[in-house]
RNA sequence: GCUCGGGUGGUGGAAUGGUAUACACAGGAGACUUAAAAUCUCCCGCCGUAAGGCUUGCGGGUUCGAGUCCCGCCCCGAGCACCA
């Protein structure tokens, strides 16, 4: 009889032991292959981890261990992301000096990871809060500032009232902070702001090279947000000013009827003196500057803006002149900040036609091709014109039906336009012929055009037909007696608006009756150009680049991304290494004199005034300029939390070096990470500001490498057991320390592997996590079981088990890796064993139960770690089955199953599973049409009545 | 609105176009026990006494065969969004 599984004395025996050996610490340049595997290294707050943190560190912990174990050289640290304004507002709330509090919390976060029992090699542990580590992220800056990539700006930029700082883009949610929810306001200051736009191509374009998420990339492909275009110049008439819009369609320039700035665009007050109407327009813009951005973006609201009366914009397609106008629909930072509107094609720019009665010209129509009759490549493309009719009741709100019986079409009615004729006689006449009804209240175009593509077989052409879509209200029921051939050509009948939009089988005819009930729309695809003038007939895709000539545009491409905003008017960050001075302006500090440390001050809690907290410090702030020796004012703005975790994994692999940020050689051994895990909410945010840094230090010879990070999986949370955020709010927070004691390490371990697919949000079961322990217990009782000869028939399942979790933890399939496990203990236990078929089930174990299998490994008589043994080789031939099982379905369904030596030829399966009783069954009386053998795995017998 | 990802038992979930519901939890029955816990054995998608039928969000299609592929819709989650 074996001791009882003791979780508690187990863990902490070895947790020691490894510590006191330095199994973990991973030697640069050696011979053997590397795997760098990192960890998304967290802020340490006052509250500690919940059992949802660890997560994600329990998954690189199982990776780097079975990495270990398959011969590679691990590199898996860990550190702390300890700057920024969580950690800020809370030492002001309990006053608290941030610095010692930040080494109360590492402290007990690294109890906590030691007691999961995770590999870290701690002898490289970073913090970002630590003087030598911030000289370095102070480097960076400085090296960017002499590229012209950190510059200073006193553009408006977003600031938040309650956290009393600028922020960059990547912090708000909503047009809110994302610290707090406060909205945040537009406010002009200086500012220090990082030209990541000019990295916005090469990051876009590298994402193909990662294998991360589609997620992640997808979200980074919507933050940079690449649109290519042209930029056109449009003259303002009678002066020569020019209006540059930027247009990703200048394939509709010849629709554009009016042009609209943003409100804040400079060339309103060079316009000053021919504005008719200055004073209501500067009204408006002080109108637009008080609203947040919330409210200028809100939904549905409604399109506002001015017109710049006395002024014209000249098309440079047609010489139109055209009106100006400002609004807030347009954006100052993006493109141009002006834009041509084309009202029948872009839906902003109809719905501000619409509301402020502006004209409407289409040139693009969309073309239909008929399914029926497509055109046929070869045959000669015919120019027709023709008119398509809607027909509304004299006094009901009744439509009329055309349904030929002949092509089996309910559609609308239509005819052609003869030479010389005008399209509304066209339709009235084809009304009076096709319908018989006579007399007219009322008639007008539905305002869009469109073409129909077909092939008229009689005449062997293609047809493309320009349609003029009409509506047409009758006065009254008077009809003339139509043609046998009219007649027998058209049934037609009243019906409910309903009612068409169900019947209407012509999807272009059904395009036209919605196109009616909405009074237009814009048409914004794709389709042939009309009223254009040479370009008319080319297709819109086509007439881009030709327009774009024509005017002599410029063919550009924009970027969403803004530059980013990097200063913070708060205490606790790196300071920017920058001196004013007066006579030399902003200088630079040498490199020698960093890092320029953060001083102790008084009082933490921020100015609110754009100065930081560090600018009351005189004795901190007055300084020497090193350029002239004058008097010099250090910069007190500080960097935002982003700026450490940019660029910290790649000093895990030099941590201690003086010299350098890091030593190139061991940066290209160790570089890129191979496995990166963590939160899918930073996407946008620390993956784009790393990328960002990385092909800067690439671009300045520091790394070797072109991305930091080559796979990424993302750690789905865990919920609490209500399905709400675990929270100290909602008072549903499960510790793992508790955990911990009840069950062991082990065990919440295998229980956080084993809850679903790693990348997936679960909630919490503290009725599930019993099965992971059962589990671990009976592997620890089935030591009993071993015996000097073990059952053979084992091997297969074993090496079969060997590869599913051998592929399963480089997939991150946790989950199924377990259960794989289960399944091989569920064998096992049913037959006798031997130690080295139980030592295969430790060892695939051991990443996710270190502790456990440790103690069994060396109970059965190992003398050395389990963690540095290799892992089991898998044997392809002690797979291969001696039978097989094949299923035996009856068209589709599956009737029976027989077992086969693995020898029986097709024709003898196929003769035996007919011949059974159970099969004869289903097959009597019928006859077999076909029969499908699938190779060891099943026969289909099709049969038919 | 655009772009992704997803929808399978009571629950978490599994499934290269080839026996849907593996593995686990919960539940039920039994064994051991004075008893309970722990452990072990068996049952466990739905309808049906059974034979059998039905079942992977809904509706179509391709196929000998569809959770898986194609088309249309509904719902949930994520990112972007007055971005011209």
């Amino acid at each position: 009889m074996v001791e009882k599984y003791d979780h508690k004395a187990l863990e902490k025996k070895w947790q020691d032991a490894w510590e006191a050996s330095g199994v973990y610490r991973a030697e640069s340049g050696a011979s053997k292959p590397k795997k760098y595997i990192l960890d998304m290294f967290p802020y340490p707050s006052g509250e500690g981890l919940h059992v949802g943190h660890p997560k994600g560190y329990i998954a690189t912990d199982v990776y780097s261990r079975a990495k270990r174990m398959q011969g590679f050289n691990v590199l898996h640290p860990m550190g702390w992301d300890a700057f920024g304004l969580p950690a800020e507002n809370y030492a002001i709330k309990m006053k608290t000096n941030p610095v010692e509090m930040t080494e109360k919390n590492v402290a007990r976060y690294k109890k906590q990871l030691s007691s999961i029992g995770c590999d870290y090699d701690w002898t490289r542990e970073v913090n970002t809060t630590d003087p030598a580590f911030y000289k370095w992220t102070q480097w960076i800056f400085l090296k960017m500032f002499e590229r012209g990539l950190a510059y200073e700006s006193y553009e408006p930029i977003n600031w938040c009232p309650t956290c009393q700082t600028g922020l960059a883009n990547e912090d708000l949610e909503d047009g809110k902070c994302e610290r707090c929810d406060t909205p945040v306001e537009k406010k002009p200051m200086r500012q220090w702001v990082l030209r990541i736009t000019d990295y916005a191509n090469r990051m876009l374009a590298d994402l193909n090279t990662l294998d991360w998420p589609t997620s992640i990339k997808e979200s980074q492909k919507n933050w940079i947000g690449r649109s290519v275009g042209a930029e056109i110049d449009f003259i303002v008439d009678g002066s020569d000013k020019l209006i540059t819009v930027f247009t990703t369609r200048p394939d509709t320039l010849f629709g554009a009827t009016y042009c609209v700035l943003a409100p804040e665009h400079k060339l309103v007050d060079e316009l000053k003196g021919s504005i008719l109407n200055f004073s209501e327009v500067e009204k408006y813009r002080t109108e637009t500057k008080a609203r947040t951005e919330i409210e200028r973006t809100a939904e549905g609201r409604e399109k506002t803006g001015i017109r710049l009366e006395g002024v014209f914009a000249v098309n440079p397609a047609n010489n139109e002149k055209l009106p100006i106008f400002i609004a807030d629909y347009v954006l100052g930072n993006y493109g141009t900040g002006a834009v041509m509107a084309v009202p029948a094609h872009d839906e902003r720019d109809f719905y501000f036609a619409k509301k402020l009665g502006l004209s409407i010209k289409q040139v693009v129509a969309s073309v239909f091709v008929d399914s029926v009759n497509p055109p046929k490549d070869g045959a000669e493309d015919t120019i027709r014109y023709g008119v398509i009719l809607m027909i509304k009741h004299w006094e009901e709100d009744k439509y009329l039906i055309n349904y030929s019986p002949k092509f089996n079409w309910k559609c609308l009615f239509t005819g052609g336009i003869e030479e010389n004729e005008d399209p509304l006689e066209a339709a009235v006449r084809e009304m009076r012929e096709e319908t018989g009804y006579q007399n007219i209240k009322e008639i007008h175009y539905i305002p869009l055009e469109h073409v129909d593509k077909f092939h008229a077989p009689h005449k062997g052409v293609n047809r493309v037909v320009y349609q003029k879509n009409i509506f047409i209200q009758l006065a009254d029921g008077e009809t003339k007696e139509r043609s046998k051939e009219e007649k027998d050509l058209h049934h037609i009948s009243w019906l409910t608006k309903e009612e068409m939009l169900k019947t209407i089988s012509l999807p272009n005819h059904l395009y036209i009756f919605e196109t009616e009930f909405l009074q237009g729309r814009a048409l914004a695809g794709e389709g042939v150009l009309f009223n254009s003038g040479s370009f008319d007939g080319l297709s819109n895709e086509d007439a881009k680049r030709r327009i774009t000539d024509f005017v002599q545009g410029r063919w550009v491409t924009k970027y969403r991304l803004k530059d980013w905003v990097f200063s913070r008017q708060r205490y606790w960050g790196e300071p920017i290494p920058i001196i004013h001075c007066e006579k030399c302006g902003v200088v630079p500090v040498p490199e020698a004199d960093l890092p320029v440390m953060l001083p102790h001050v008084e009082s933490y809690a921020p100015t609110g005034t754009g100065e930081s907290p560090l600018a009351d410090i005189a004795e901190w702030v007055n300084t020497v300029c090193p350029q002239c020796g004058g008097v010099g004012k250090r910069e007190t703005n500080t960097m935002p939390q982003w700026a450490g975790s940019s660029w910290y994994y790649v000093r895990y692999i030099d941590p201690k070096n003086n010299e350098v940020l890091v030593d190139k050689e061991k940066e290209k051994y160790w570089s890129p990470v191979d496995m990166y895990v963590g939160g899918a909410e930073h996407a946008t945010r620390h993956l784009i500001y790393a990328r960002f840094y990385h092909k800067f230090l690439h671009d300045i010879g520091v790394v070797n490498y072109e991305e930091p990070f080559m796979r990424l999986q993302n750690v789905g949370l865990i919920m609490a057991e209500d399905g709400r955020k675990m929270s100290k709010r909602w008072g549903n927070v499960v510790n793992p320390d508790d955990v911990i004691a009840e069950y062991g390490a082990d065990t919440l371990r295998l229980y956080e592997m084993f809850m679903g697919p790693f990348s997936q949000s679960v909630a919490w079961s503290t009725e599930s996590i019993i099965g992971p322990r059962r589990f671990l217990e009976r592997v620890w009782r089935l030591q009993e079981k071993i015996v000097t000869e073990g059952n053979q028939s084992l091997e297969m399942i074993l090496h079969k088990t060997i590869q599913k979790v051998s592929e399963d933890i480089e997939s991150f399939s946790f989950n199924t890796a377990i259960s794989t496990l289960m399944i091989l203990l569920n064998e096992m236990e049913k037959v006798s064993i031997s130690r080295k078929q139980y030592e295969v089930l430790l060892l695939l174990l051991a990443p996710f139960a270190p502790h456990l299998t440790e103690e069994l490994w060396q109970l059965v008589a190992n003398t050395s770690s389990i963690h540095v043994s290799s892992w089991p080789v898998f044997d392809a031939t002690k797979v291969i089955a001696t039978e097989m099982t094949i299923a035996i379905q009856v068209n589709g369904k599956v009737r029976d199953e027989v077992v086969f030596g693995k020898d029986t030829t097709d024709d003898e399966i196929k003769e035996a599973v007919q011949a059974r009783e159970t099969i004869k069954k289903w097959t009597e009386g019928k006859t077999v049409k076909k029969l499908i053998l699938v190779p060891g795995r099943l026969v289909n017998i099709v049969v038919t009545d």
